[in-house]
DNA sequence: TTGATCAATCGGTAATACCGATCATTAGTA
DNA sequence: TACTAATGATCGGTATTACCGATTGATCAA
């Protein structure tokens, strides 16, 4: 049985007449009878009851039209529902991103489901380490992140933009009035960091160690959110990408010198594997909004 | 797009292993990558992602796995209900008889339904001119009826059974102690017939009219259960087959002598058409019950 | 009776499903 | 690191079969 001797039984069902139905099929009429006939056969029932020139349907040929149709209607949405993904009307996008491109992702989120309604977003925040797994296993589709990745074999990263460290004070703060601030003076302010394995605050105990200095980290956190609700305070100072804070209009960024702070936004894709349509526009879409 | 294609893509995404699918499907390796790929290609999509030598499914794979399987279970289903079909164990019988044989129908009915209790029945009561009007265009699956079938052309015949024209009388009428009664002595009694048209009435009237006899006739009645109710109150007498009024304890039979009256009850089929199981089955039991 | 119409059938051809062999790549192992 | 087993893709060849045109036999209408 074929979807293609389906078709055939359900155009010459609907016909009653082999002639006709074979002209609509753009197939002979010999075909079409020895396609019906092979069907009969392996159903070992006759679907047809050829009554002189005339061409009815047998009960069991009634009752075996109805589940002819659906099956061709079964993999004719399929079809369809590849093609509607194929036009960004269907399936789920899932992206896996570090906090600190939150505010970025935040935005292009808005400016894509605009464009696209029907497709569905998810979004994983989590550790540059634990998205890679998830990606790894293909549970998400890409990873933003400040991380470049490790194992070039398996992954595949682009950079979308250079963010510089900063401190991040709220307005109220007294250093909110300052231009600028030099590495050293982070000796001596209260800070809250994110919690170690942040990719960020790893990067910064580097940072600090190679320069030899010490910062009092009063509060780290694992949630990069409550961490910037914490500097709204006014209480804490933090050390973040300016990305990070972009849309918190309460909160100053202070450019630290005295030392190269750059961090690298990069997405990263799982090698050589199928990217889904959506994934794709969505990280043009990124790259767009960064430049 | 085909019914195998489907077949192979739901197995080997159920496998995760083209070469263990291909195996389960009795198909060499070979033949598996290049139906899934020409599946892919028709769809202008990849449902797997070949990372390494490892396989999984992209989103529209996994999308079109839902409809790939019903399409294939459809399909399945359409070929079981046949199957049922064979084993009596769905479809409906319809059946076209006329009241004279309703006794015998009515028995039969109960057991076949017992025998065959999936197995609907449907029965259409009218003249026999009407109900093989409705075998001609397949409406009913054959027709119970005492008369012969004109154009055996396009009807196909067989005698069930003769049954005597008598006189039929409640067992309080005067005559319920006669053995047997004279077609003569109908003239002299009120009878209640069968209208016009009607098959026995029409057979009678012919009768009458060689014999140069004109009986009385007091009412004349289209429902053949209602006619008997009436001969049931006791006021009248009508003519019909001694089948007709089997199965009613309080009316008698008369054997109508001087004449033959005898009538053939047959079953009639459509010439050359297919007959669905339940029919001939229930056709065999109802020659049995008549044997 | 005749001609038109319809489905079945036959013989031949083109398309293709299938196979085995081979290659390229990968994952696991010594 | 090198080796081996496992896996999917690809190639060339073969067997199957979907398809066609022509014909036949039957039916229906004029």
């Amino acid at each position: 049985m074929e979807l293609r001797q389906l078709k055939y039984f359900v155009r010459s069902a609907e016909l009653l007449n082999f002639t006709e139905a074979a002209n609509d099929l753009f197939i002979s009429q010999s075909t079409l009878s020895q396609q019906i006939k092979q069907l009969e056969d392996e159903l070992d029932m006759l679907l047809f009851d050829r009554v002189g020139k005339r061409v009815r349907l047998t009960e069991a040929g009634n009752l075996f039209l109805t589940y002819a149709r659906q099956s061709l209607q079964d993999a004719n949405d399929g079809k369809q529902i590849i093609e509607d993904l194929k036009g960004l009307k269907a399936g789920t996008l899932k992206i896996g991103a570090t906090y600190g491109l939150s505010a970025l992702l935040n935005s292009t989120i808005v400016a894509f489901t605009k464009l696209y309604p029907q497709v569905k977003v998810a979004v994983d925040f989590g550790t540059s380490e634990d998205l890679l797994e998830k990606l790894k296993i293909a549970e998400i589709d890409f990873v933003l992140s400040f991380l470049q990745p490790p194992d070039t074999n398996v992954f595949e990263s682009e950079i979308l933009f250079d963010s510089k460290l900063s401190l991040i004070v709220h307005t109220s703060h007294p250093f909110a009035s300052k231009k600028k601030i030099d590495i050293k003076e982070l000796q001596n302010i209260h800070l809250a960091l994110p919690a170690k394995g942040f990719n960020t605050r790893d990067f910064l105990e580097d940072v600090f160690a190679k320069n030899k200095i010490s910062p009092v980290v009063n509060v780290e956190l694992n949630d990069i959110n409550m961490l910037l609700q914490l500097v709204e305070t006014g209480n804490w100072c933090t050390v973040l990408t300016i990305a990070s804070a972009s849309g918190r209009t309460n909160l100053c960024t202070l450019p630290i010198t005295g030392i190269e702070l750059t961090r690298d936004a990069s997405i990263t894709w799982l090698k050589d594997a199928y990217r889904k349509k959506a994934a794709t526009v969505f990280a043009e879409m990124i790259k767009k909004q960064v430049k």
